[in-house]
RNA sequence: GCGGAAGUAGCUCAUCUGGUAGAGCAUCAGCUUCCCAAGCUGAGGGUGGCGGGUUCGAGUCCCGUCUUCCGCUCCA
């Protein structure tokens, strides 16, 4: 990361803060790790970020319905989904090179080593393997460590046997549900907002009376205990999905991915975000339940870094919720006369990390050559106007003879169709700069000619080029604008 | 989680080797009546991240802790 870039990154931080967009959470506290709050402008902001998602999902596709399901899930909900098993690894650090290891990572690859000397050491790597798998199987740590010891396994980085006892790390927050504390049961925060659309896959179905190939959209948060949650709003341990899973006949799979790859794509450029600043990752090394997986990744301040993932999660979710369940989770397809387990394609977007792309691609320092001469600067939001916090500020030029009221009657024609903002403190110019601040592409303002002709001048954030128009013009002009 | 750095007003920073905390900007009120910030007057705002220790006395020295940033690690 250059200094720059860094520096950038700083400055799109504090500006968050300043201007309202994001605030640490608990701040009087001292904050809470890896946790924040949206304030006045940032969820002004995220609310047009899911519904510009949300209506392009659903509204605009016949095809397409949403749900809302709960936070909390059957407990067996995360044996079937894999989340049980494939993330609460036991990991050990080497103390000299500093580095965590998940511990059946580090014995397999001993094992490994030892097969490929063949003869005596194929066979103890056999047994190794086998006592390791018992002692995973009972969870028991000490064991497992002195496994590790006896055979002087040694850390491939540091070649030392200098080895921290073996903790637990689970991925997933619990609680406790009930309020009797012996008849408690361990549940889980979702992880992933997907299975609660896998669950209600045929409640959905049926009572929407869809046909395969047919898509159930959801937005919502979800919980990781990250051991290390960083870089802002890009990892946090509390976010919001935005997730869409489609639902497909087996083996159509490859063209339905290629499809969403470039839907999603289309959405991202319809913002008016350059398609440089855009690239597509393929995962080589594909998740337990993906048969195909890219990362839609975004050139943030500090690099190209994942904000959607288009997944193949073929049949994995619903069979499993099948077997688990005793449930038959299968669908009746009219045209080839066969039931089966639909395939499915996933479309998952952070929207704290569309949140983060958004003011990374907006903010800018620009220098301005003034008439006069001399060079001025102002820091200016280039948010997409039909997600900008605030649309229209309208502004009377002097606060009397007439013209707040002037101002105060366009706002209120202007209100119930998109966010109108009144100020007339200081000069014009101050607060063309907060506007410019917070993103709201249109300033209005109110001055002495308008009480003799109605016109008003109308001031563009982006070319801070302004015109003269017609106070009855305004709120037609831009209503239009803002329909999401 | 490990290593490094930092934490003083909303923001940026100052306070020489320990001696009762200061500026600019911002905010608010008033004046000015202005079409692209930085005009005038006044006001509010800090138990120096938090806790403990050393000292007659700690923002300043020591320990702990929390948070943030950087590097490593993790990231279905």
């Amino acid at each position: 990361m250059s200094l720059k870039q860094d520096n950038r990154f700083q400055a799109i931080i504090a500006h968050a803060k300043e201007y309202g967009f994001v605030f640490p959470s608990s701040e009087i506290y001292d904050g809470l790790s890896a946790v924040y709050d949206y304030g006045p402008y940032g969820s002004e902001l995220k609310k047009n970020i899911k519904d510009y998602w949300w209506k392009s999902m659903t509204q605009m596709r016949e095809n397409i319905v949403g749900i809302d399901a709960a936070i909390f899930m059957h407990p067996t909900t995360w044996k079937a989904s894999g989340h049980v098993d494939n993330f609460s690894d036991p990991m050990i650090d080497n103390k000299d090179s500093k580095k965590r290891w998940r511990v059946d990572h580090l014995i397999e690859s001993y094992a490994n080593t030892l097969k490929e000397k063949g003869g005596e050491d194929e066979k103890k790597a056999e047994q190794l393997l086998a006592t390791m798998d018992a002692l995973l199987a009972k969870d028991d740590f000490v064991g497992l460590k002195n496994l590790i010891e006896d055979n002087k396994i040694k850390g491939p980085i540091s070649g030392t046997t200098n080895w921290t006892d073996i903790r637990q790390f689970n991925l997933m927050f619990s609680t406790q549900l009930g309020s009797v504390a012996g008849d408690a049961e361990t549940i889980y925060l979702r992880p992933e907002t997907a299975q609660g659309i896998f669950v209600n896959f045929l409640n959905v179905q049926k009572t929407s009376r869809l046909k395969i190939p047919f898509g159930i959209a959801q937005i919502g948060k979800a919980f990781r205990n990250e051991i290390v949650a960083r870089q802002f709003i890009f990892r946090m341990r509390e976010f919001e999905q935005m997730e869409m899973q489609f639902f497909i006949r087996p083996g159509t799979q490859k063209e339905w991915y290629e499809y969403w790859k470039e839907e999603r794509l289309k959405w991202h450029l319809s913002l008016g975000i350059p398609k440089e600043s855009y690239r597509f990752h393929n995962h080589t090394k594909l998740a337990h339940y993906a048969d195909a997986a890219l990362d839609i990744e975004y050139d943030f301040p500090f690099g190209f870094k994942e904000v959607e993932g288009i997944h193949s999660r073929t049949d994995f979710d619903l069979s499993n919720h099948q077997k688990y369940s005793n449930k038959k989770l299968t669908y009746f397809d009219n045209e080839i006369n066969q039931h089966y387990i639909p395939y499915v394609i996933e479309t998952s977007i952070g929207l704290d990390r569309m949140f983060l792309l958004i003011l990374s691609y907006s903010y800018d320092e620009e220098v301005i050559n003034k008439e006069d001469g001399t060079k001025d600067s102002r820091v200016v939001l280039h948010i997409p106007e039909i997600i900008a916090p605030i649309k229209l500020a309208v502004l009377p030029l002097i606060k009397k003879d007439g013209l707040p009221e002037i101002a105060r009657k366009l706002i209120d024609e202007c209100k119930p169709y998109f966010r109108c903002f009144y100020e007339e403190k200081d000069t014009i110019g101050k607060r063309y700069r907060r506007q410019d601040a917070i993103g709201t592409p249109y300033c209005v303002t109110i001055d002495h000619q308008t009480k003799e002709d109605n016109t008003v001048t109308l001031r563009y954030r982006d070319t801070m080029v302004q015109e003269r128009i017609n106070i009855n013009a305004i709120c037609e002009k831009l209503k239009e604008r803002f329909i999401i």
